[in-house]
DNA sequence: TAGACAAAGGTCAGGAAAGGTCAAAGAAAA
DNA sequence: TTTTCTTTGACCTTTCCTGACCTTTGTCTA
């Protein structure tokens, strides 16, 4: 088996046993499994992402750590379904409907909306190329929409 | 733990127990936590700036003192308050930060903030150059927080 | 009252302890 | 064989802690 695929499961464990949330040091992470530290990033980039369905925060430093969430999804699924269905591009217009859609459908209240909205607002994108806006606009409302269908 | 987070702790609690505001003296707290007066100011610069919600005066020489203020004025305002004070750079961990913050001052429900953060997090964002990451998080977040707060 | 001294808090730079990035080499899969 | 995934190591950035030195403010005395 494969190193990374042992060091995921020992996270997968950890997340289990820690109720969703797993706190490592990547230096001694590293010294159990005999790699570099780096692998312990690799590990984290491929196998717990947010399209995995988790979130990862770290902290530098002396006392360092990262820390990995399982973000947990119930029948928010349809949330999830919406997310997945996002293109590659969206425009403002197009977020507007897809946002009242989800609203009338009461998968998010007013004020999400609202917030969602405002967060890819062109805006909010002002500075970005308008070439690519429509497809960060995209990336910004299918995260936010899956971020908070596995809330 | 660490012993900044110990004395952000201790200055946490302080705020909590003295409704919203602290008073220390730098060198007697440096004495209780045995570490050098300087730390002190360590620890407030990083932990207790505008950003994360908190304003700090001081006064020298004999006597002097270094007041900490929660700041939680009505909600609305200090949404907006914590929307003008984002700089014009976010990273995700500030982000993250500032976030708690909003949640634990009950500006946010636990969805909203799970949406604002997913909304400007580097998964969000991966599409955009690294060095212009933080720059647009930053504008995200404050349009979001915004947009919520005149909601 | 001016000046000296004491009692605060402020600044800054440096070393150490994390974690992060990137590209190249190696291995496995297609 | 070509492509994709894994592993490694050199180098980078962030955070923490400390200590030397600076500035401001209060007080006391000549």
């Amino acid at each position: 088996m494969k190193m990374s695929d042992i060091i995921a499961d020992f996270i997968g464990e950890m997340l289990s046993s820690g109720g969703g949330v797993a706190e490592v040091q990547r230096k001694s992470l590293a010294d159990r499994f005999s790699c570099v530290p780096s692998q312990i990033n690799y590990v984290i980039e491929t196998r717990f992402t947010p399209e995995h369905g988790y979130l990862v925060e770290s902290q530098r430093g002396g006392g360092g750590y990262i820390r990995i969430v399982r973000l947990m999804d119930d029948k928010q699924r349809t949330l999830l379904e919406a997310a997945r269905g996002i293109g590659g591009r969206l425009t403002q217009n197009d977020a507007a409907r897809l946002t009242r859609a989800l609203l009338s459908a009461e998968l998010l209240t007013q004020r999400e909306a609202q917030l969602l909205l405002s967060a890819c607002s062109d805006g909010a994108l002002a500075e970005v190329d308008k070439t690519d806006r429509d497809r960060l606009r995209a990336a910004i409302f299918r995260c936010a929409v899956m971020g908070i269908a596995t809330a």
